[in-house]
DNA sequence: TTTTAACACGAAAACGTTTTCGTAGCGTTC
DNA sequence: GAACGCTACGAAAACGTTTTCGTGTTAAAA
């Protein structure tokens, strides 16, 4: 077991200096050829890399970025990491995942760990936990000592910092609109209580769409559902409630949900109910998600291009921390949705 | 924006050596209780926390570990890394990515840049064109310079490191003999070619199954995919292919998968060709993925427990970390499979 | 022959820690 | 009053780099 060979080392061997061996590296005008040679040809015969801790201790710059998110088992947030991995990959540098499990304790935890020094910025989507608390001073003290932060997704107005968002109020509402246009007559909601600020835009997004075509807003046609409540592994229960709300309105002949569960479960309960979709019902989901493409019938959806708001969120990232010149101006990147349309809708 | 505070600024604020600040925020008995309450005192008013990097330096441990995959967006995956995380950030590590995308390159580019003193060791999975290329260099080289490897599912029996698989001949072979007692007779495989160790190794647990019940072995019933196409972008191939598969066997009534999407979508081809799943054809995949639990019908699987991969693998990396002495031992965990059985089998 | 300039290299500081060792100052002991 | 032993602290090295600056040697210029 050899370990990796360093300057010193090399120097020893050769019988020169530590500086000369690094000059000589480096291709330094300082040092003489017949010197470089024997230096480089010695390096590579033993494979020497230079070490990146020593590195970043002496640059005080890492090249290692920090994405924290709520949870990696998601398509969105996979495809998120996956654009970011790609855009820091090409430009050199590193990524470090913390997974805050939803959690504000986690989030803070993670973050301070990271923030001594690991990495150079932040990429982050909040935590449902911090977005409830609306607790934000480890944002802020990141952001005071030097380190920018992006957010992505999950965002909140009150934190100064470049932001990606998908432009979740056009797509709820051109999604609806869709709806509209194909006949539907009585469009129900399904949300998520109002804390998570993607539902609330969510829900505008629909309520402008019913105001726009001069159609009434039913409140008994909005079911909002408490997030905190982990329906993947409590899947009775979202069936349940939906099943009521289908009871209790019988003319329902379109849906919206905020997200892939929901409108999944929504288009189940509905055919089991017998109704056929979409002919009789029409559904349109909100994600990136990988089941409605797979469903029968297959989902329409608002698609978030989470791999592009990843890439987004690196760049600028990456941008600010290579610009010296800290001009303290922050910009909030709107990535466009894009309405899918499917099997789920005529 | 105040940078972080080091130990020499405190020490010249507070008019002490460097060494006394250092020893009193550790609580050495060399430093008088007066000096300690000072100095702790000042360190917490202005929020000291040790830099990581200077402390990687001089212990020469990074406490980061480094994950290698072919590719994030996926559940498997996914669910891998958090276990992973979970535990590495139990036992105080940070966990760092690197994308191999399934390219030999760029998992060998991922490595060095990994290895030059960033992470102290390594959890991987090989990209498929490693497989294919069988080159291992860069893991023999990173393990004899003394950095340990943990490889999960996709192992390699040349390289000398500890590792975690699951049972995939037995997982396979419990499938297969689940379907004969449901009285199959005949079971059709859907499987990719020889070179992904997983495949292999899940079509001989197929092969076992048939001969443990003196079931002839029909080669026309085993449907040999080309692994490299991505059929998730272009499912009419896959769907032609295993069309021809029934057309061509009209007797198929059980179906045993490799992974969720050949299974997914023999069921779907099945469906559409007037079988009824599970009455006339019942069908198994082999995947910890999310469509088999939504699929109409949902389907039954060999789970492999991805997560618990994750963490043992961590335990494992881990584990060799904080054992000084380096005993040369190597050991293979294997995880037991288990079968869900849902509403594709009888 | 002396001065100057170019060349080739080395010493040392710096990044931020921890830790070993040395020592100044003081009180105790005989 | 000398020898000794504590107590409380500081200097310095080390981790592995890069870079600035200083300097000895040699060849060219005066």
């Amino acid at each position: 077991m050899k370990r990796k060979v360093t300057l010193k080392q090399i120097a020893k061997e050769l019988d020169v200096s530590i500086s000369t061996v690094s000059k000589a590296l480096r291709n330094s005008v300082e040092i003489s050829d017949d010197t470089k040679q024997k230096v480089q040809a010695f390096a590579k015969l033993y494979n020497y890399k230079p070490n990146n801790i020593a590195l970043s201790l002496k640059n005080r710059k890492t090249n290692t970025i920090g994405i924290i998110i709520p949870e990696i088992v998601h398509h969105f947030f996979s495809k998120v990491i996956r654009g970011v991995e790609l855009v820091a990959n090409q430009r050199g540098y590193n990524v470090i995942i913390g997974l805050s499990n939803e959690s504000f304790a986690k989030e803070v935890i993670n973050m301070e760990m990271l923030a001594n020094g690991s990495i150079d910025g932040f990429i982050i989507s909040l935590s449902k936990e911090t977005l409830q608390l609306q607790d934000y001073h480890h944002f802020n003290e990141t952001i005071s000592q030097g380190m920018p932060i992006v957010m992505f997704d999950r965002v909140v107005s009150e934190i100064q910092c470049d932001k990606v968002i998908v432009d979740d109020f056009e797509g709820a509402k051109n999604a609806v609109e869709k709806l509209i246009e194909n006949k539907c007559k009585n469009i129900a909601l399904i949300t998520t209580k109002d804390y998570v600020s993607v539902g609330r835009l969510r829900t505008q997004g629909y309520l402008e769409a019913l105001k726009n075509h001069s159609l009434d807003l039913k409140a008994e046609l909005i079911l909002k559902l408490d997030d905190n409540i982990n329906y993947e592994v409590n899947l009775d229960a979202l069936e349940k409630e939906i099943e009521q709300l289908f009871k209790t309105n019988k003319t329902i002949d379109g849906i919206f949900a905020v997200n892939e569960l929901y409108a999944l479960t929504a288009m189940r309960v509905a055919r089991r109910l017998g109704f056929n979709v979409p002919n009789d019902m029409q559904v349109i989901g909100f994600t990136d998600g990988v089941l409605s493409k797979h469903s029968t019938p297959s989902l329409s959806t608002v698609s978030q291009h989470a791999q592009l708001m990843g890439e987004k969120a690196a760049g600028l990232l990456i941008d600010k921390l290579e610009n010296d010149e800290d001009e303290e101006s922050y910009q909030t990147q709107i990535i466009a949705s894009e309405l899918i349309e499917r099997e789920s809708t005529k």
